[in-house]
DNA sequence: CTGAAAGCGCTTACAG
DNA sequence: CTGAAAGCGCTTACAG
């Protein structure tokens, strides 16, 4: 068994009050006594009992965390960001994957019920209704990057849609009409933000083509998709992959090809993950604060616990990082800017 | 407030003894009942209060993770193979980042106290006395790759020695002699053992020589290190980087310089990060089975849990992998390996 | 300054 | 099959 504050309690001859009050730092206890208190604590090994401790006092000091997933790159940026915003008030944080399941989130959800003070919740499959369901209304609760944004909850997302125009108005300023799009998931909300914005950028090309192809943000997929891209009779002049991973896949499928990039085809990803950068040739792609988003869900949670309400600032627009993988952006001279 | 079992009880008109039966599954309830009170729970969207629940049960169907830090590829890979072993049991997994100090993992450790059925410790850096000080006696706990090995807890550990011998017997039968280890701290428990094997597998070499320049883990200080080694009068043939990431920002220090990897000089990493492949030219590297490390020390953990004593297997040996930074092997023909 | 008592939200023998 | 009661380990008014 695990010694309790009654046995701290016995050995010091006194009252389990006089420890709780002893150990929390309560003023009004001698000096002497804290002492001979404490040390008994620490002969003891005692350590308050959490779950008890925070039944009664009705704080946890622990943010909950909901992720499709605990690792990979953009979940352990995504964390890191959380994890900077908690520690600084001294929070915990308690993580849990959803593995993009509805159910597995609700799951979750009632595990973490009554062991955290405020939750932070990325979904980007689930649809509104499932989650607003299934969220308990009692604890304070941050959206990140969801369809659920219905204004019960805080909500904050990456801009994908406007990050994902950008990349496409980058691409045809670069004289590339036939694009070629790596979507994500149809389930998965931030694909299909990205899969918009470049369908609204192409819209007011009127010499522009695009094909999409599915993926599902994996390597691997992004292979597959480059693989079909290198055979198709009209080769597009631009690949636009919804993430980088698959831009790394397709990259790999047209060097295994015999295609180069970006002397045959340019090639596009988006997150700018920090693999980006080493590949030859580097990535051309958007950057998202990942971090910050967490960060940001993270402190707009906190304030919300100590009562504070106002709606989260929006995150950093995605910034267009160009490298070498689009062949050379339009000379200034020759070529203005369309906007 | 927030609806508990008592709210069920008045709603449904029962006892909050029957709600809870009712809602956990035990035989003895109507059908009939059980129906009513399944309705009103889910109507009143009751969750129970995980606090209360597992303060009576003792259990809390969680398993505590104490680890560095949260985020960055090998944490994040840890991470998933204890993921994976969790779920499996329908675990959860609270982690907590203790930032390399001893102070915080202790307070990591009484933060987590009462709220998980066991614990997962990795502290390279703690020294074996603070650690076996701190750790609850209570709590079922696994220790990964720690210096504290003092049969009081079932530890797990990456064979970083046996690892590093075997890339420096690379270097050797591929004819470099003069070799710079990049180390990282003397405080970590990995990077000393690493360092360890380097000594060892240089000492059955007559005329091998060793110069061994610090680092911290980072990309930065891999960077440099590059700088400094770049700048030596007797260059080293080979660089031994401690970790990949260190590895790379020598690779980009020494490509800043016009020293080419491999022609001018071998480099080789340790970890095997999935950058390791995608940088120019690909890395030659100690591939180390990190997942598999996480999810063995959570198997093990859920198996002392389970009443299970045997001592965890030893986790697979560090691989060596050969890619293009350290100039070709000898050919089978003309150079035997000497072991 | 210290202690006795109530209560946080649950579960589980113990009766009936 | 259902309910009243005790108790998990704490904290905090309320007395003294």
């Amino acid at each position: 068994m695990s010694v309790t504050i009654k046995d701290v309690a016995r050995e010091a001859n006194v009252s389990v009050a006089t420890v709780s009050r002893a150990l929390n730092g309560h003023a009004n206890v001698t000096h002497a006594l804290r002492g001979r208190i404490r040390e008994v604590a620490t002969r003891l090994r005692y350590m308050p009992h959490g779950a008890a401790r925070s039944l009664i006092t009705r704080r946890t000091q622990t943010l909950g965390a909901i992720l499709p997933d605990l690792y990979g790159e953009f979940f352990s940026e995504l964390m890191r960001g959380m994890d900077v915003a908690a520690r600084e008030h001294n929070l915990h944080l308690l993580v849990s994957s959803s593995h993009g399941s509805a159910e597995e989130t609700a799951d979750a959800l009632r595990a973490l019920s009554g062991r955290v003070d405020g939750l932070l919740v990325m979904s980007p499959h689930a649809d509104a209704a499932l989650l607003a369901q299934n969220l308990p209304p009692a604890v304070p609760t941050v959206l990140m990057n969801t369809r659920a944004g219905d204004g019960d909850y805080h909500t904050l997302a990456i801009d994908n849609h406007g990050g994902a125009r950008t990349m496409v108005r980058h691409l045809l300023a670069c004289g590339h009409r036939r694009i070629a799009m790596i979507a994500g998931p149809e389930s998965n909300f931030d694909a299909e933000e990205r899969l918009r914005g470049v369908r609204d950028a192409l819209s007011d090309q009127a010499d522009g083509e695009l094909v999409v192809l599915r993926g599902d943000f994996s390597e691997k997929s992004g292979y597959m998709a480059g693989l079909e891209i290198q055979r198709m009779a009209r080769r597009p002049q631009a690949v636009f992959a919804a993430n980088d991973m698959m831009a790394l896949g397709c990259l790999f499928a047209l060097n295994v090809a015999g295609v180069s990039v970006p002397r045959d085809i340019a090639l596009a990803g988006f997150d700018d993950i920090p693999m980006a950068r080493f590949v030859t040739p580097p990535l051309t792609t958007m950057r998202v604060n990942i971090a910050e988003l967490g960060e940001r869900a993270a402190r707009t949670l906190i304030g919300t616990l100590a009562g504070d309400d106002t709606p989260p600032r929006g995150i950093g627009a995605p910034e267009l990082i160009i490298r070498e993988s689009c062949g050379s952006p339009p000379s200034r001279r020759t070529a203005a800017d369309p906007r």
